[in-house]
DNA sequence: TTGTATGCGTTATCAT
DNA sequence: ATGATAACGCATACAA
């Protein structure tokens, strides 16, 4: 591989001025410029990265670090992720947690890999809000999805409570009476499910006595099977519920299938509805009605909001709050006809 | 942050001998090395990989480059080669090509990102055998998925024409006696689709008479919407299939949803086999049979061919062929019953 | 067993 | 407008 010296002796200029052509640096007289270019394509000259990083102290990488690629919801994010960072000029390194807490804990100290990144995003699953607290790293890093509160790092989420309150309102108003969760945690760091859960309250409030609270279901991993047994309890309790919502499409889907195996109609007898709208939820039976984030303003915010605080980190700690809507599918009344998904 | 340089200061000793402590070297007599890990942990040590690198020569990171990385089957390898590469001490960039013939060309010369990387790991779509045959550059790379044909580039792949054959031969014992693909691809390099075409045709050739081959259906694109259309066109054919092989899962979840519309039984008037078996095929109506080739076998395989080639350019080139088998559910005759999937 | 010195390939500082 | 040269932080050949 042809070093920048080797373009210079060739070119018989120094390696100062090959620089200069190949970083487009203005004071390059045309006629060496031209022997430069020349040089540069006679040996195939391609500059060393690593020895760039070096010297600027920018290496160009992103991390971006979840529980686990393979679920879609994550995989969605990894590829919009890649996208918005490969469009300002950064490569992305993936790194899985698969919600170890100590793995995580680390992650927030270093960064992932002894920070051979820039920065990282990260969709934290198991940590807590103390442990950001005792954060002593700088390593620039921004959290997406589950909220850790805080205000020490920069976060991106959509208006959760808003999200559970219009859902359980288009129940409500579709003519369901008893209205259930799927998905609440014990844990204590779990918020995202309790601003969901105070959503989902406020529009059953506003409804008054017409409309009751289904017994909500606690589970620990948000899995087919743990939708499948919430269902199972749900339907076998005595004040069944009529419409359910799940704080994550896989434990709608788990839900379904128990649904499908005692023949309740769905959604006529059990309404269902999900959280992520990822593809799963297209294809199930029916077709899943759920609250969609618009994951590509995830991406290109998250990634914005790094590359701000790589190169700005005095910046004030910032919370960016992304849209989201509700998708009307089978699994809830709708008069609209079935179609086709892409 | 500190150096190596500020950490030999303050112990007292050469920055050679806290590199030697550092990188676990013998000769480092016990004093000293008490002393050097006091000082490490007291200016909390973490050594610059760049420099490390630029030293080296290595980085330690793999690049991972697929069409997209939101579409199942290439997240759930995603994460199996992290996992993989992870296991083995690298760490794992994705880029994606999004099917675009430029990009996977350069590709193929540079290795992605101006060669930042060790090696990557490859799963082209429009690239050519002929764009392979030209190749000069020394990059480590290996091959997974679509079959590229050369003999220039370590590949990993099922093999195609078995698992066809398998499908096939199922659907006949099941008593269907007229099939169809869909999935063949006009284009010229696309061998996977041909292999498998073959593995049919052999399956079909030896059951005689008694059972047809369809009217094989061509696509461009692996996605939902090309397997609709597909199977619009062999259900209004005249000489209407009783079965068919979609060469992607996409693609049979698509023709599912035409025969649901159609009212079409599934299996009994029309039985729809798949490949890949990714996680939408579990929750399809009905839950797709299909052929899963072991993801987890493809990573780590291809992972350790790639390290290999890292290790040792000069090796001859290899091909990897891993297992696959014929995962059967309700959209084929079966006489299990079915069972929740995790 | 440990220290000195050099170089990995760049960019940036200072001259000229 | 361009050349010489010093870093960047580390690993290692060579000395001691």
């Amino acid at each position: 591989m042809a070093t920048l010296k080797d373009v210079a002796r060739l070119a018989g200029v120094s390696a100062r001025t090959v620089s200069n052509v190949v970083n487009d640096q203005p004071y390059v007289a045309e006629a060496t410029r031209a022997r430069v270019v020349a040089a540069l394509a006679a040996l195939d000259y391609q500059p060393n990265q690593v020895a760039k990083s070096l010297r600027t102290g920018r290496i160009g990488l992103l991390g971006f670090v979840v529980p686990d690629l393979s679920q879609s919801h994550f995989a969605r994010l990894a590829s919009d992720i890649v996208e918005a960072a490969t469009a300002r000029g950064f490569t992305v390194a993936v790194d899985q947690t698969h919600g170890d807490l100590e793995r995580e804990r680390r992650l927030i100290q270093l960064g992932p890999r002894g920070a051979m990144f820039d920065g990282a995003i990260f969709h934290p699953e198991a940590l807590r809000a103390e442990d950001i607290e005792h954060r002593e790293s700088q390593f620039p890093l921004v959290l997406i999805g589950e909220r850790v509160a805080g205000d020490r790092l920069d976060h991106v989420y959509i208006d959760d409570r808003a999200a559970a309150y219009e859902a359980t309102r288009r129940l409500i108003d579709d003519g369901h009476r008893r209205i259930a969760a799927i998905g609440l945690r014990r844990a204590a760091y779990a918020r995202t499910a309790h601003l969901r859960e105070e959503g989902m309250r406020q529009a059953l409030d506003e409804a008054g006595d017409q409309v009751q609270q289904g017994r909500h279901q606690y589970v620990e991993r948000y899995e087919v099977s743990d939708g499948y047994e919430a269902m199972a309890n749900l339907v076998e309790s005595a004040e069944r519920p009529d419409a359910v919502i799940c704080f994550a499409d896989m434990l709608a889907i788990g839900a379904l299938h128990r649904l499908h195996e005692l023949r309740v109609a769905v959604p006529e007898d059990m309404a269902v509805v999900g959280f992520d709208d990822i593809t799963e939820a297209s294809f199930s039976y029916p077709p899943l009605s759920t609250i969609a984030a618009d994951h590509a303003e995830i991406a290109t915010t998250a990634v914005n909001a790094l590359i701000e605080r790589i190169t700005n980190p005095g910046a004030p700690i910032r919370e960016y709050v992304v849209s989201h809507r509700l998708v009307i599918r089978q699994s809830t009344r709708t008069d609209s006809t079935p179609e086709v998904r892409n």
